[in-house]
RNA sequence: GGUCGCAGAGUCUAGCGGCAGGAUGCCUGACUGUCUAUCAGGAGGGACGGGUUCAACUCCCGUUGCGACCGCCA
């Protein structure tokens, strides 16, 4: 079929805009065929863009040429459409589209291109699998939803920037091609041509140049920026993402907090939602009392401590451990649940012991403890205000049949356990008490807290020594600074994460900005000198020429998107992500290289 | 690295150890008020390799791809 040009055609409207108001006016649409329904003599083609939808009418009638013409066209075709807004019989106004009221009589059309035929059409109601969909990612982005979800993602990105710009933050760009660390997570690697046998690595964040711009009294900074990191994908974790990546001099966590709040209402703004500021908080302490976890989702009701339920003789015949943690974990309004569900907590007991080694707990059936201890069972009922429909379920340490001793590492890993079986069974039960069902408010929707206080150091048993919970250049807290070398453990940072519904959205702290405290910090680590001076030698030195104290946080824009988007996925919301093999599908990366690339840069693959 | 799930027409799927069914898309025809158009007709199918079996799309093993989770991700 004849193509036409585009020439000087200029469109008068996007393709969702044509209301009543515009009826009589001549107009120029262009976009593709969404659906094409042929009459016979009479043809209605829906053309599309990204802004909707606009059905245009070939009556053979009134214009033979311009019906014949689009008696051929096809799904995907590209059109421009010269016509005459129409109003729409009454009996004919469809309300399912925003331009519904009326259509466009059109009196010339002209085909810019042609499309092969497509594996799946933008407008099929069941949505292609996702490695179709990623290797025909151009067609599955022509959906509305990814349509949608993309101007999402740009509107959510400006706000963000408004509002940071106007509180005197930069924005700053950084080196892609920087330094490999060994810190932290694998790097990607980028040969040097110039430099054979040597490496640029790809950024996992801008961390130490955002400190160093805070040394060069930037003092606001700001980025919205790609970061790297080589490690195996999940549904919400791609090998480059976006993080909004924040510093600022002088700060206190409060201030670092305010910053973070106006930008995330601004944000939320933009995708139609009124968050209320400040966010509650919390110290990782209490998070993981009271959830299991450093990332609580506050969606669903906290654990409860279930040691008052028990007399000493309650213990000691149910054969408890009283020197262990003693939680119960309840789920809304779960009702009846069946012997084959009983099973299957039972089987995620040895999950989770299998999962967290210092587990000394089981999951206690509730409904036996109240067959054997009516009291106590009433007790728990009463500590967790539960409702009758109420799924409980005890989480308690049997005691040993030669006393083992517990220590706190058991401790931990019970609370862990809990707050896992916690999230398990939320999960399972999800239908049932509907706490992940939006409710169109947004105080039940989006539960947004701090987690403050982070333990400083971890200590890796397999390895023998303390790990940086955080980055290594995280302040501890004031008050602890004497226990770094005599009680590291016990050390708290000036750390923090802003949470949303169980998903850790950002992660920040307050930085060591004197050179004394750093090597006391590397000492502690386990560092040498020299060693610390080849890893982070010019760091060091800048840190001796007048550094401020500074302090920032950095939050991942995939998924504060995602969330706003309710996917289920961070592809969902990047436009062309990678799969869980860290493939690109439509364009097929990674590839080999030629022998005379690997040659120059002075590679041999083995 | 590990565990699990999925793999069938262009796409989405039902079922089955013995003729592979539907929806949608596509093609042809009819049709002047459709909008997931309708009606009639048509074309089009088992990821790869091995095994069990008289017979495998179906069962088993492996490979590959996709997905979920664990490990990993300061």
């Amino acid at each position: 079929m004849q193509l036409d040009f585009l020439g000087d055609l200029r469109r008068t409207h996007m393709c969702g805009e044509l209301r009543a108001e515009h009826i009589g006016q001549k107009v120029i649409l262009l976009g593709w065929v969404n659906r094409r329904r042929d009459l016979g003599n009479l043809v209605f083609i829906d053309v599309r863009d990204r802004n909707g939808m606009t059905q245009l009418v070939f009556d053979k009638g009134e214009n033979p040429a311009a019906h014949e013409k689009a008696s051929a066209l096809r799904s995907e075709y590209v059109i421009a459409a010269i016509g005459h807004v129409r109003k729409r019989d009454l009996d004919t106004v469809n309300p399912n589209i925003a331009t519904g009221d009326v259509e466009v009589r059109v009196d010339e059309l002209k085909l810019l291109n042609e499309s092969k035929l497509p594996p799946f059409l933008p407008g099929d109601t069941d949505i292609a699998n996702e490695e179709m969909r990623l290797k025909y990612r151009y067609l599955d982005l022509r959906r509305d939803k990814m349509q949608a979800n993309i101007e999402l993602r740009h509107k959510v990105a400006l706000a963000i920037r408004q509002s940071l710009s106007e509180r005197g933050f930069l924005e700053i760009e950084t080196p892609f091609m920087t330094r490999s660390t060994p810190e932290g997570a694998r790097d990607y690697l980028v040969p040097s041509r110039v430099h054979p046998g040597e490496f640029y690595a790809l950024p996992q964040s801008p961390q130490i140049f955002k400190q160093i711009l805070m040394i060069s009294g930037f003092d606001k900074y700001f980025q919205i920026v790609r970061c790297f990191r080589d490690e195996d994908l999940r549904a919400d974790r791609q090998p480059e993402f976006t993080q909004i990546d924040l510093e600022m001099s002088f700060p206190q966590p409060d201030r670092v907090f305010e910053v973070v709040e106006a930008f995330l209402q601004a944000a939320f703004k933009a995708a139609g939602h009124e968050l209320t500021a400040p966010f509650p908080r919390m110290t990782y302490d209490e998070a993981m009392r009271q959830y299991g976890i450093d990332k609580p989702d506050m969606r669903l009701p906290a654990m409860t401590d279930i040691r008052k339920a028990f007399t000493d003789e309650d213990l000691t015949e149910l054969r408890i451990d009283a020197s262990m943690n003693m939680v119960a974990v309840r789920i809304p309004k779960v009702g009846k649940i069946s012997d084959r569900e009983k099973k299957e907590i039972r089987a995620l007991s040895d999950e989770l012991a299998q999962r967290n080694k210092e587990f000394a707990g089981v999951l206690y059936d509730f409904a036996q403890l109240e067959k054997k201890r009516p009291q106590a069972a009433t007790k728990i009922r009463e500590l967790c205000a539960a409702d009758s429909e109420d799924l409980i379920v005890p989480v308690v340490a049997i005691a040993a049949a030669e006393s083992k001793a517990r220590t706190a590492a058991n401790q931990h890993a019970q609370f862990t356990a809990a707050g896992e079986a916690r999230l398990e069974l939320a999960r399972k039960y999800a239908d049932r008490h509907g706490a992940f069902t939006r409710t169109g408010e947004v105080g039940n929707d989006f539960k947004l807290l701090w987690v403050t206080d982070f333990p400083m150091f971890e200590y890796d048993e397999k390895e023998n020594h303390w790990n940086p919970a955080h980055h290594p250049f995280t302040s501890p807290h004031e008050r602890d600074m004497d226990k770094l070398e005599s009680d590291p453990g016990s050390v708290r940072a000036l750390a923090y994460d802003v949470v949303l519904n169980g998903t850790e959205l950002g992660s920040g702290s307050i930085r060591i900005h004197r050179q004394d405290i750093q090597e006391k910090i590397f000492r502690a680590l386990g560092m040498s000198i020299p060693e610390m001076k080849e890893r982070f030698g010019f760091f060091l030195e800048a840190l001796e020429y007048g550094t401020p104290p500074h302090g920032g946080i950095a939050l991942g824009l995939d998924r504060i998107v995602m969330i706003l988007a309710g996917a289920d996925s961070l592809r969902e919301v990047i436009p062309f992500p990678k799969t869980a093999k860290a493939v690109d599908l439509m364009v097929d990366a990674p590839t080999p290289v030629s022998d005379v690339q690997l040659k120059e840069l002075g590679i041999k693959i083995k």
